[in-house]
DNA sequence: TCCTCCCGCCAAGCA
DNA sequence: TGCTTGGCGGGAGGA
């Protein structure tokens, strides 16, 4: 008796048969159990004659035909070999790889056409297909689970479902990949890697403390199925088990791969990322087992779809299973994009594409009511991790620190927070008489199409990157005005904080049809009433209120733009045209909490300062310009060419920017800084660097420090000829570099914080991502003697502590 | 030894 | 109440 070969072959054998745009082929049936007739269906039969067209398929056929044939026979002598050798017969059954879910998927998907006649829809019978393909039902629920999780199925009744084929694959990725992006999928992977990687230098950290105080608290940890319109969804049971459910991972696995750059999810991420979403308290280890275990059956059933591929990813710390991406490419949404940058006043096309992608993203965020004055999650995060540093920091103040990208994220907290407590220390008086000091050509008179949305109803946004709302702080003193990006609860926080704050939303990040705008954009500066208690009969007040229910419905980045275009000609410009002449470089924006100043350093609006400083608005604003915390001191443009900062960043903040408003980044020019900081007016920014600074523990409560400037630029020589001036475009390529020195006045050093961005020409090239960070001895004001090397793996010098480098190699099987 | 993942128990939910 | 659905983890095959 000759039952198949046990050989290892079998399995690629079929696989690399399968061609993907070919008619899926029928794989044979196990040998010992060949039914007597075979319930063979039109399509079957046509897919079994394809099939025989290969000469491999044929040749087993042909075995096989020979074994049914004297069936009986064979039966009889199998029977007695299995008495007789119990090994023999262990061995003539099917091996496991014949039987892998992969396997299984492949003939399961055979049946079936890759796309379907929309008039001849398939069902799909799970009785019939247990028995043909010899399985048991438990199996085929994974792969129609999966499946369900990609819309090719759907749950029609109990055991019947209906095949739609790859017909809907298209939109649900291009859903999942939006619902990666507002679930920030992206930084959690780059939290997930810098803690391991912290980890490699520190092992007995507290990582899975760590690790579970990020994601357990995580209010954005449940996420239901992502449905697409007329899909739909029906499953069994939806209610108990669904935020485990194999579809959801599955989605969520998926959605990793879409947000990735590169395109390659380890098992590993994957797992803590979905580990994390279930909020565990901690990282139990048989939960993270069974996580890869899920995540192993996802995966065969996606390889068989032929989206994902396996790979290995070599680390320093070893090789690494993990999934490529192999299916089609989803690019961002192209119409929005095409909204964002096009649209100039309502636009109802835009409301109606947010609210049928609201649809399909079912409570990603769920509403829970308590945007209003909560950090994101994310931040949340951020400020844990802050908080382990703080500990590190203060357990061994003297010892060699560590700087991990926590602190570098720390700096990121930092920002934001002077921008919170800064706006908190501005009364409404001295806003208002901002406000009324601004000179009328400064602030032109809304128009209704300019109307801010701040006051707009919380909620409508999901949290995402897509609605933080960026507006201007003007500086007229300095000549600078400071676009700050903000979530729409701390917009709202802003208003509500400050009645009569200016606040003028801008065009968001990388919008590609503000090029050249730039002067424009940073001088159309409104007023808004936030304080919904006005009156009705201030013009203001109706114009916000006629917006409002279009607001509903934009994002802020639209928004900003429609008034960036609509006031092209004010008269803010004409004041202001030749302080921003020399800046030809398009713009763009920091989507996060920062003030940033949206012109190089001007120093001749002097007569301006002095008539506002009757007021005290001058020092105020000087206060915004000068303030440390910020460390947001703008730089002549001449400096700031050498350095870039990559989107592929890891603060939960997209940073993107050109070389223009690179001004923006944290990075401080000399020459400002004491041209700035040499104001001897009261300096209340002072305070509030004192306050977050022993509030975050860096230094000890009743110490002050001085209100010197903590940022230091260092210019950054390497990779400035990457930098694509004439696109001006935000997204930066590989090797770009970017550094900041941030000064502890703790430890009394300097940090330097360096980042490099390296990626393949072709996907297949091994991969670098080198990630260094120094500390420099010195003082507030001590440039960090070190040199920046533009491969970023040789830099040493005095001071230098700790320079991790990761470097990542992807190989596939 | 570790990776991979099959297998089947058993509980939740449905008809 | 029987059946369907599917979470889960033990443990075995394979590299």
């Amino acid at each position: 008796l000759k039952t198949p070969l046990k050989q290892a072959s079998t399995s690629q054998l079929v696989l690399t048969e399968r061609q993907p745009d070919c008619q899926p082929l029928t794989t044979p049936p196990k040998p010992k159990e060949t039914p007597p007739a075979d319930p063979w269906t039109p399509t079957s039969n046509l897919k079994m004659l394809i099939s025989a067209a290969s000469p491999e398929i044929r040749s087993r056929d042909q075995r096989r035909q020979l074994s049914d044939s004297s069936s009986e026979v064979l039966q009889t002598k199998h029977c007695l070999q299995e008495h007789l050798l119990g090994d023999e017969y262990e061995k003539s059954q099917p091996s496991r790889k014949e039987k892998s879910l992969g396997l299984l998927c492949h003939k399961f998907l055979a049946r079936y056409p890759d796309y379907p006649s929309p008039s001849q829809k398939s069902y799909i019978c799970l009785d019939e297909v247990t028995e043909e393909l010899h399985v048991e039902r438990r199996r085929i629920y994974d792969i129609v689970n999966v499946l369900e999780s990609l819309h090719m199925v759907s749950r029609l009744a109990r055991n019947r479902y209906v095949w739609h084929g790859r017909h809907n694959l298209p939109q649900t990725l291009q859903a999942l990949r939006k619902v990666g992006e507002e679930n920030k999928y992206i930084q959690q992977i780059q939290m997930i890697k810098r803690r391991e990687y912290e980890h490699e230098f520190d092992p007995d950290s507290e990582r899975n403390e760590e690790m579970a105080s990020s994601f357990g608290s995580s209010e954005q940890s449940e996420m239901s199925f992502v449905e697409l319109p007329g899909v739909e969804f029906r499953a069994a049971s939806v209610n108990g088990r669904k935020y485990k459910s194999l579809r959801v991972m599955s989605q969520k696995f998926v959605m990793l791969f879409l947000v990735s750059t590169p395109q390659i999810v380890s098992l590993e991420v994957a797992a803590k990322i979905l580990i994390g979403e279930d909020q565990l308290e901690d990282l139990d280890k048989s939960k993270f087992k069974t996580k890869i275990r899920r995540l192993y059956d996802i995966a065969n059933v996606l390889s068989s779809l032929k989206l994902i591929k396996k790979v290995h990813v070599t680390e320093e710390r070893g090789r690494k299973p993990a999934f490529k991406w192999t299916g089609p490419e989803v690019l961002p949404n192209t119409q929005d994009i095409k909204l964002e940058a096009t649209s100039t006043t309502c636009s109802p096309p835009i409301s109606e594409s947010i609210t049928s992608k609201e649809q399909c993203s079912k409570a990603l965020f769920p509403s829970k009511g308590k945007q209003n004055f909560t950090r994101h999650s994310s931040l949340i995060k951020l400020v844990k991790s802050i908080e382990n540093d703080r500990r590190k920091i203060q357990s061994a103040p003297t010892s060699p620190a560590k700087i991990s990208a926590s602190t570098y994220l720390f700096i990121i907290f930092l920002l934001e927070t002077s921008f919170s407590l800064f706006l908190s220390q501005m009364t409404a008086e001295e806003m208002q008489m901002k406000c009324a000091l601004s000179s009328p050509e400064a602030v032109p008179k809304p128009e209704p199409s300019q109307q801010p949305a701040l006051s707009q109803p919380l909620g409508v946004c999901p949290a995402s990157h897509s609605c933080v709302s960026p507006v201007i702080l003007p500086h007229p003193q300095s000549g600078v005005s400071y676009a700050i990006y903000l979530h729409p609860s701390q917009a709202h926080t802003v208003t509500t904080y400050s009645p009569g704050f200016m606040l003028q939303p801008l065009p968001c990040a990388n919008v590609t049809g503000i090029k050249n705008n730039n002067s424009k954009i940073l001088n159309i500066i409104t007023t808004e009433e936030g304080d919904t208690q006005r009156g009705p009969d201030e013009p203001t007040k109706s114009l916000a209120a006629e917006e409002r229910p279009e607001m509903k419905s934009e994002t802020s980045s639209q928004r900003c733009l429609k008034r960036s275009q609509a006031l092209p000609e004010s008269n803010l410009i004409k004041r202001r045209k030749s302080d921003e002449e020399s800046l030809d470089t398009s713009l763009t924006f920091f989507p996060s909490g920062y003030l940033i100043p949206l012109t190089h350093c001007t120093h001749g609006n002097k007569a301006e300062c002095s008539t506002k400083e009757k007021a005290g608005v001058c020092s105020l604003q000087h206060t915004a310009y000068s303030s440390p915390i910020t460390g947001v001191i703008p730089m002549p443009a001449s400096e700031l060419k050498t350095v870039n900062i990559p989107a592929f960043h890891i603060t939960p903040l997209n940073i993107m920017l050109s070389p223009n408003s690179i001004a923006a980044a944290p990075i401080l020019s000399n020459s400002c800084l004491y041209s700035s900081s040499t104001s001897s007016a009261p300096n209340p920014s002072s305070s509030a660097l004192n306050f977050m600074l022993q509030h975050i523990g860096l230094i000890p409560a009743g110490v002050q420090v001085p209100a010197n400037p903590v940022l230091q630029h260092m210019p950054v020589s390497s990779q400035s000829e990457n930098i694509n001036h004439s696109s001006g475009s935000t997204i930066v390529q590989e090797g770009k570099v970017i550094e900041f020195t941030f000064y502890s006045p703790i430890s009394e050093s300097n940090f330097l914080f360096s980042f490099q961005f390296l990626q393949p020409k072709e996907p297949q090239e091994p991969q670098a991502v080198t990630e260094n960070f120094f500390r420099t001895p010195g003082g507030p004001n001590t440039e960090p003697a070190l040199s920046a090397n533009s491969d970023g793996t040789q830099r040493t010098s005095q001071g230098t502590l700790y320079i991790p480098q990761r470097k990542l190699e992807v190989s596939e099987d």
